[in-house]
DNA sequence: CTGCTTAATGATAATTCTTGCAATAGCCAC
DNA sequence: GTGGCTATTGCAAGAATTATCATTAAGCAG
């Protein structure tokens, strides 16, 4: 059993239900492994599902985040993407050429701990954007 | 001279316009103090100059942002609020209570600057929104 | 398998945000 | 001052996002 089916199982048992909708939704996610835009998963489900409306998209991406099973990241100024919550990177956008790049959280993970006990927090958003130069943009 | 005056006759000699607009919107964001939203600074801007079109507020929020006049947080899930670019800290959300609270920068600084070491980049952004549990909050 | 409870969807409308373009008005040169 | 160049605005259309509410269907009990 995958991990993602373990929390699947965890929501029906609080109350939530799992329907076609949300499945497609994960899977296209996961079928995708980047990053998607609200409009770009309403196309997709769409094709799987033609009545589903943006709504629905809107409400499924923010549900499937609060539950850990989709990310939310912030690229440029307000928009959001989507993607499945499995690999547990930050990202790095530059500035001068627009490049996105991403970073293992891991290299922040120990930062974060040292933020942890300046504040007294305990900080549970593992997913940053980061706004900056890239190395070849520096060097111009 | 204050600083931002500095910034603004910058501007000026770069070709840019100092018009009342962008005036109205950085004294409202200054007065103000604290974080608004768009719509906020809109219906404030209206009240001065009762012509301005949301539109203007955009673009003027972004362009003031572009040009470290203000400063740009998510709040929450999608939304961007404005402050003015003076007093420099990072944002702490509790997911639990929803409290807000300001962590002055100088504390994330030289996490920052580790950062930078490790992914070559030259990290810029100084205005981050972390989640996560206030003290209060973990105790329950 | 059948019926019940209520979470979730779809439809609609209201907001919020963005874009294209003609008209306006800063700012510089003279 | 006055005129000209063009960045910026307002307007209007459009796209993206959120809210409301009646209807549907997921999941549980029997």
């Amino acid at each position: 059993m995958k991990k993602a089916d373990l929390t699947l199982s965890q929501l029906r048992s609080q109350g939530y239900r799992l329907t076609p909708q949300r499945l497609a939704i994960l899977r296209i996610l996961r079928e995708s492994g980047g990053h998607l835009s609200p409009i770009e998963v309403y196309h997709q489900a769409k094709e799987v599902l033609p009545g589903i409306t943006e709504a629905t998209v809107y409400r499924t991406l923010s549900f499937l985040t609060e539950h850990d099973l989709a990310l939310a990241a912030h690229i440029g100024s307000g928009q959001l993407v989507y993607e499945i919550a499995e690999n547990d990177h930050d990202h790095l956008i530059c500035r001068s050429c627009g490049k996105t790049h991403e970073v293992d959280h891991t290299i922040l993970k120990s930062l974060y701990e040292q933020f942890e006990i300046t504040t007294g927090y305990r900080i549970d958003s593992v997913h940053q954007t980061f706004f900056g130069l890239c190395p070849e943009c520096q060097n111009k």
